[in-house]
DNA sequence: CGTGAATATTAATTCAAA
DNA sequence: TTTGAATTAATATTCACG
């Protein structure tokens, strides 16, 4: 399996459940049909610098609360990478989810990638929301185009 | 000694030295004339929300640089009710209505939650538009949860 | 409650191997 | 380099007590 690969769907676990703890994450690459072990977690937690803290009561990993303060000169990939975006799609719409405060940057720069599938894109703090337009093709386009530009 | 002093300390040692382990913080104590065990830092940081990074090769810690989140389903249900939360569904769409200038702290209030079936959340000024993931259970587990909170 | 001592759990590292 | 298995190290928790 690609370290870089890995790297994505461990941020992506930390944005969609509560991660406890690094065998938390072998646990969610494991449902995803990948076999790792918790030494690599922990080598990966490291390259990512993720952090540990106190939520409730418990420990959960998170995502660093860094800016990206590189905003509108940059490459795209850099810009979505240092967002941390995380892409996940339903019907003929993708979500682009980002850190706080990213959302319009991120909305802006695809915008002006003027991709002819995308029908609107509309921001939020942490988000952009992709409509793409109706034709299962096109969601697949676009789905490729972010994906190849992120990890 | 008093809590509140160690907590104090503890904060100066991470900002004036870099902390690598608990028993950093056990030594630097010991220095200021303090017998205090690894124990009581590990709680001391959970109480303190102190996160542990990477940073070059090593781990340290560090003072928190977002505040902890710690907003629980009480504040959760005073936050919908003092802005007058309203909830109507159609298909997979659950739309919040607010008081005008709400609509970005309730969003953000319901992302926090990090319910699984809400595939994406979106605010405008007086209100939160939850998008379902499409499956029908998905939008009455939402629905059932949003209700419980209100009223 | 807050704490230390002991313990259990979790996480980082070492080492061999591909 | 990257990784897993084994190991060590670090950290969270349990238990007893003040």
């Amino acid at each position: 399996m690609d370290k870089q690969l890995r790297h994505q769907l461990i941020k992506q676990a930390i944005l969609e459940q509560t991660i406890n703890s690094q065998s938390d994450i072998v646990a969610y690459l494991a449902k995803k049909g990948y076999q790792i072990t918790q030494a690599t977690i922990s080598r990966d937690i490291s390259e990512l610098h993720l952090i540990k803290v106190a939520q409730n009561g418990e420990f959960v990993y998170r995502l660093p609360q860094t800016r990206p303060d590189n905003q509108g000169t940059d490459a795209f990939h850099t810009l979505l990478n240092d967002a941390n975006a995380q892409i996940s799609r339903q019907d003929n719409l993708i979500n682009v989810e980002t850190l706080p405060g990213s959302g319009s940057v991120i909305a802006n720069a695809i915008k002006q990638r003027r991709w002819p599938e995308i029908f609107a894109v509309i921001p939020t703090d942490d988000s952009a929301l992709l409509i793409i337009k109706k034709d299962s093709a096109a969601v697949d386009a676009v789905w490729a185009r972010l994906a190849s530009v992120l990890g």
